[in-house]
RNA sequence: GGGCAAUUAGCUCAGCUGGUUAGAGCGUUGCAUUCACAUUGCAAAGGUCACUGGUUCGAUCCCAGUAUUGCCCACCA
């Protein structure tokens, strides 16, 4: 007998697994043993921010990545989970710009530069350290020896090689537009960093002088200084007469021409129906006006504040005074015709929810439109980034699941306008350009990996970060040395690494399907001429137990490493993966992480039964002979759920697997083996088998569960004795080959003879057969069952009862019962009835009719060949073995029919 | 405005290309329980699969429409 606590505790042993795992190195590939045919499995792990800590969402993608990592190297695959951190620019920035604020009521421009990058790299370093411990937590079996970060030596090599690589293509340009401002921040923002927000407003209608034809209306009136046209619908009657004309007006800081122009977008029913058009501070004026060739008055500056351009009156003003001002203005000038209230969609800065100030500015830009060609790049062939992008997953190189998505991400390609990638932060990637006589009409640019001789100033700007992380899955597997490799390509050609490339999987959230798995495919094809990875599989946000999301002002953010003080790590894995599909929010709640812990107890339970019992704690690997029905049974139904969850697992259906091996565990083998087994145990010619088959089963069983739940089932597996982590033993999956035929033979009988006898005790359900004397017998006979589960007989006699047609009173089911648990060896229970043929005849027949179209059905599928040969094997052996099932059962319906003639 | 999804038990959700009796967890109710486990066992109650039509021998599933909710994108100046 063996001392086991009663409960599992798993803070006793979390820590402890983790470092042994940790110290076999099986984390790394390179120290697995592996079969001959080198079939690989890679994911790159998404970067956690260096913001701080570990939130829900990336508990989510740890427990789902461990998962299928964990499932693949037990497959025997050479399995690399490379881990890393990302700098994530504008985010860490701005939290140590608000610690800074919070603690010293200092600004990063009283710090100076070099003195601020330094306070951003401590803090970066220091959340290192503590997203490192926590993904730890987790249980992560990732290869620490890898770990990568966005600001390495390396990474930084690739994102200049990249930026040069796009420059010479013509993929980079820098060019003076419209691009999005946050004042705040002091930065641009890429359009997929706006968001937006509804905010009440006030809409102003108003004329720009007396003598202006009409009025126009807006809600940020102090735009309107920088006006240089009205754009109105041409199918307007209203103010056809007017289209083309210019008028001069001056709204009180001189003398500004504006121009009527037509535009198809204007709806003529909002507000006057006539547009005023503010080329320098708005996106779609911007287009209107480079369509009619109207100049640009830029009114407000970077700093939020109002320019030279928008008059002495004005200039230095915020917007909100200088808009006070105007409105002032304009009333006491009789202009202002009215003012409503209305609802105005503001956008916002997706780090800082600051309003966005849309203005023009010299950046660098991603053009997504243009064409190129690019020597031994399969993808680039006089094609753009845009057309590329589309190409790999309408193609099907790149899957994304749930399939949805595909959808969306063509939505996002057609909308995708050119992206501006730099950024006025000083965190991040320094811009590799440089100038000669900067702003100059001579200037000069340099484009490289590091600054010529001579007299030339860096571009003081740093890149978008998802720039960088664009580059993840194979900036990470490129040797950290680069300086080995003569050229850019054979350090990208020859690194050893990159034989994990392209990744098997990419693992994240729907919310960073443009910010990040996009950028990676545009990137990727670029310079590898290669997709990044084969599958995209999103999950869903975690939302708190209302459906809400969490949020700081909420109070509802749940703290992943809370429930892993209350219920354990592996609990939390498994709260996370089951009840869910692919792609939809889930919700995570106490009682919920609760349920998931009490499994993980009741599978200690089950191997604190087993192996505190049995004489001999050992590991079977073979499988042992089955002995009794419930012997064959329960090792059919091993056989059958490996089968299943492994189906499962390779198809993404996650929770599936989980709860196909939850329910076996729990019902079939808890509840229903181990009980049986205590009786066969009590019989010595059966003693010995029964335990073998306990151990067996108890040995597959925790393999299967160790990608779900890591840490339980090694704890338990340190039991047997092995030398060998449970980590790396192998998937209980048999040959392809001998599979067939333990359907036929093995799987199949056993179960469904010990179902049947099951269903029929369980479901109150029986065999009818009904003879020519209108008599209705049931039967239920099974070997073996003897003193169980009498709970369970006793129900067969209640349905008896139910069925009003059978004279039960006479049968005294209370006595069967007594009789039946006094019984051994067989369990009979007879009975008879009366039966109505004509209801029965009507019955089978309308019965038959539908069995029959089935068939039909089912035939003429089968003969599909574009089925037979396209769709998987075992869909189509589903279908034939369907066929099989429903043409007997027409036999058994057709045989019935006439024994009631 | 465009798109995507959801609507299934009291609650949270599964349901894998249409097939006998629609499932799970939690909750509720009753009973049991020194024998691996009260983080337990056995059972019960609880569903017109949102609604209306259509296709089919057969629809929770496919098609059309309606209603409600959520999300994404565009954006109203």
């Amino acid at each position: 007998m063996k001392e086991i606590p009663k409960a599992y505790n798993p803070k006793d042993v979390e820590d402890k697994i983790y470092h042994k795992w940790e110290e076999s190195g099986y984390f790394n590939p390179d120290n697995l043993k592996l079969p001959k045919n080198g079939d690989y499995f890679s994911i790159s792990m998404p970067p956690p921010n260096r913001t701080g800590t570990l939130h829900t969402g990336h508990a989510t993608m740890l427990a789902y990545q461990d998962l299928m990592v964990r499932f693949n190297r037990l497959l025997g695959k050479k399995t690399l989970w490379l881990p890393g951190t990302d700098h994530a620019a504008i985010a860490t920035q701005t939290k140590v710009e608000s610690i800074l604020y919070k603690e010293e009521k200092k600004t990063r421009h009283d710090l100076g530069k070099e003195k601020f990058l330094q306070k951003v790299r401590e803090f970066a370093e220091e959340s290192k350290k503590t997203i490192n411990q926590q993904v730890r937590k987790m249980g992560s079996s990732c290869d620490w020896s890898r770990e990568r970060y966005t600001l390495d030596e390396g990474l930084t090599q690739v994102v200049k090689y990249t930026f040069i690589k796009m420059y010479d293509a013509g993929l980079i340009e820098r060019d003076y537009r419209i691009v999005n401002w946050c004042p705040r921040c002091n930065s641009t923002l890429s359009d997929d960093e706006v968001e937006y927000k509804e905010v009440n407003a006030k809409l102003y209608t108003f004329k720009y002088s007396k003598d202006f034809p009409f009025a126009i209306a807006t809600t940020r009136p102090e735009t309107k200084l920088g006006d240089t046209a009205v754009a109105v619908n041409p199918k307007d009657k209203r103010y056809k007469k007017y289209i083309g004309k210019t008028y001069t007006v001056d709204l009180g800081h001189g003398k500004q021409e504006i121009k009527i122009v037509t535009e198809d977008s204007v709806d003529p029913n909002f507000g006057t129906g006539a547009l005023g058009v503010t080329p320098a501070h708005s996106i779609i004026d911007y287009e209107i006006a480079q369509k009619n060739n109207l100049p640009l008055i830029k009114v407000i500056g970077e700093d939020g504040k109002m320019t030279k351009e928008a008059g002495k009156n004005y200039q230095d003003l915020t917007v909100e005074e200088a808009r006070d001002k105007f409105v002032k203005w304009l009333e006491k000038e009789g202009l202002m015709e009215k003012i409503e209230d209305t609802k105005q969609n503001l956008s916002i800065c997706y780090r800082c929810d600051s309003a966005i100030e849309p203005l023009p500015s010299l950046q660098w830009f991603v053009r997504v439109n243009k064409k190129v060609t690019l020597a031994g790049n399969k993808y680039f062939q006089n094609k753009t980034i845009r057309e590329v992008a589309l190409q790999v997953v309408k193609e099907r190189d790149i899957k994304i699941i749930p399939e949805r998505f595909e959808k969306t991400y063509y939505q996002w390609l057609e909308n995708l306008r050119d992206w501006c990638i730099s950024r006025q932060i000083w965190f991040g990637h320094p811009i590799p350009v440089w100038y000669k006589d900067k702003g100059k009409k001579n200037e000069e640019i340099f484009v490289g990996l590091e600054a010529p001789k001579g007299d030339w100033v860096q571009d003081g700007d740093t890149l978008d970060t998802w720039f960088s992380s664009g580059l993840w899955t194979f900036s990470t597997l490129l040797d950290k040395n680069y300086k080995k490799y003569k050229t850019w390509e054979e350090w990208l050609k020859n690194s050893p690494d990159m034989q994990f490339h392209p990744t098997s999987v990419m693992e994240t959230g729907y919310d960073i399907l443009f910010f990040w798995i996009a950028r990676m495919i545009i990137q990727t094809t670029f310079i590898l001429g290669d997709i990044p990875f084969k599958t995209v599989y999103l999950h869903g946000l975690v939302r708190d137990e209302k459906g809400r999301k969490m949020s700081k002002s909420l109070g509802n953010v749940v703290d992943p490493l809370d429930l892993i003080e209350k219920f354990g790590t592996d609990a939390l894995r498994v709260a996370m993966i089951s009840g869910t599909a692919a792609g939809m929010d889930m919700r995570l709640y106490d009682e919920k992480v609760e349920g998931a812990r009490n499994f993980v107890n009741k599978l200690w339970n089950i191997s604190r039964y087993i192996l505190s019992s049995v004489s001999e704690i050992k590991l079977v690997e073979e499988k042992p002979g089955p002995k009794t029905l419930a012997d064959e049974w329960i090792l059919a139904r091993l056989e059958q759920v490996t089968a299943e969850i492994t189906l499962d697992l390779e198809n993404f259906n996650f929770s599936g697997a989980s709860d196909a091996l939850r329910n076996f565990t729990w019902s079939d083998l808890a509840d229903w083996y181990l009980e049986i087994s205590k009786l066969q145990r009590a019989n010595s010619k059966l003693v010995e088998n029964t335990e073998n088959i306990l151990l067996y089963i108890l040995g597959k069983l925790l393999i299967l569960w160790h990608p779900f739940i890591p840490f339980v089932t090694e704890e338990i597996w340190a039991n047997f004795g092995c030398k060998d982590l449970l980590m790396v033993q192998s998937w209980p999956i048999s040959k392809e080959s001998e599979q067939k035929e333990k359907i036929e033979k093995e799987i199949l009988y056993p179960f469904w003879k010990f179902e049947e006898i099951m269903m029929t005790i369980r479901n109150l359900r029986a065999d009818f057969k009904v003879d020519p004397a209108k008599k209705v017998s049931v039967s239920i006979i099974g070997k073996n069952l003897d003193k169980i589960r009498f709970e369970e007989v006793k129900e067969v006699i209640i349905f008896l009862a139910r069925l009003d047609k059978l004279e039960i009173e006479k049968s005294k089911p209370k006595n069967s019962v007594s009789h039946v648990l006094e019984g051994v060896g067989e369990i009979c229970l007879h009975l008879e009835g009366l039966v109505d043929i004509k209801k029965e005849k009507e019955r089978i027949n309308s019965e038959i009719k539908s069995v029959s179209g089935f068939i039909k059905s089912l035939e003429q599928k089968l003969k599909n060949k574009d089925f037979v040969e396209k769709a998987p094997k075992e869909v189509v052996e589903k279908e034939e073995f369907k066929l099989k099932e429903q043409k007997e059962k027409m036999e058994k319906l057709e045989e019935q029919l006439k024994s009631l003639k």
